[in-house]
DNA sequence: GTCTATAAACGGATAGAC
DNA sequence: GTCTATCCGTTTATAGAC
């Protein structure tokens, strides 16, 4: 019996994916052509449309690929709280943390991933952004009621604002690479430890969700 | 002496940059052709060579002619405050003032802007993201320095950090317009009174800037 | 300064051999 | 499933008349 190059079912699709991941990570989608993505995966420029029909639904799989399980993930994690009626910190935590552990997931490429994603919440093509919106609404739900039991005395109108910073502040902070380098020279390992980077955001998120009401804010409420 | 149509001498100039400034927000650089551009300013295709030399010296223009009134605003603003030691809360209010207050300004095109630098942040274009953080060097060193004056006992790593976290909230603010009605039915004019959303914004800030020390950051400070 | 016409290259997608 | 060759629309940029 011949030897034969072991070669999984669906390699090319996978390479395909993670090359995507990378290149819309490093160019954007519009900025990544079909020609420089098929030669960085090592595939031929016909295989993306025979796997994937389209350089749209290609975009969709890679989002697919891992925002489906992060999102259950973070589900799962209220899930678990929810037993006994979690303090806001607990919440923001079981949030981010998915997002943030991804990053240490060097060889996954999930940290291509994290800051794809981070910039794609501001992305300008209205598909992509209505894409990820979808994908998004079950778990945002989950946690605005959540935080809503959490915090009985927040007027409505405040807590949807203040998850909006929230959850600014960590795509900005998944996405953005230079802005810490502008700000101080900081060592890029730093960025790279998810638990201390977790903490720092934590205390930052959960002390700005709880800040005072100033009356200008109640007014409005 | 026969009527002559009043045309001032940059007026094609400035019809291509509101335009720019229109579409780039709405579909990106990379997904604003020049076609749809001149066609939409009313001028010819070949006017924007002309003018700026090419696209990218067009998208460099279209950022100088608002960020850099808006970082001398900012400037001055902590200039006047630097008489006599202000507190974080100020120095926030100084920063985040001139880029709402530019929400505000319906006619002159400064919404289109505000949104579109709110997502520029995170542009994969290397060059743009390159030009964005050398036009904020300037101010943002000093408005780190100012905040090290305010809050001589938090650590440097754990300040620069924050300043990233306010930074991440403020563009994602600028940027998103889903999100808050992705969270919750809010009616769209309240997001133009920027006056209530400074006060929302510096609340949340302020908070999360002097958010309490946990032990693991203290540890790596 | 403004226009038309066109150059020169690149984009996504596909047909059809293997 | 993978490959080559190609279709065909679109892109930025420019040359040259007015």
């Amino acid at each position: 019996m011949p030897l034969r190059a072991v070669k999984p079912p669906h390699e090319t699709r996978t390479r395909i994916l993670d090359a995507a991941e990378e290149l819309f990570m490093q160019h954007g989608f519009g900025g990544t052509s079909m020609r420089l993505l098929t030669s960085q995966a090592g595939v031929n420029l016909a295989a993306v449309n025979y796997h994937f029909g389209s350089k749209d639904a290609l975009i969709e799989a890679v989002f697919r690929r891992r925002l489906d399980p992060m999102n259950l993930a973070r589900i799962a994690a209220l899930d678990e709280l929810e037993a006994r009626t979690p303090a806001p910190e607990a919440i923001i935590r079981a949030f981010i943390g998915p997002s943030l552990r991804m990053i240490e997931d060097a060889k996954g490429g999930g940290r291509n991933f994290i800051r794809l994603l981070g910039r794609t919440y501001t992305e300008p093509a209205k598909t992509v952004r209505a894409l990820i919106g979808q994908m998004y609404a079950p778990t945002m739900q989950r946690y605005k009621s959540a935080l809503e039991r959490a915090l009985p005395h927040m007027p409505r109108d405040e807590l949807v604002w203040r998850m909006h910073f929230m959850f600014g502040t960590l795509a900005y902070t998944l996405a953005a690479t230079d802005t810490v380098q502008l700000i101080a020279g900081c060592k890029p390992e730093d960025r790279h430890d998810a638990r201390l980077l977790e903490d720092r955001l934590t205390a930052f998120l959960a002390s700005g969700l709880n800040a005072p009401l100033k009356t200008s804010i109640k007014k409005a409420a």
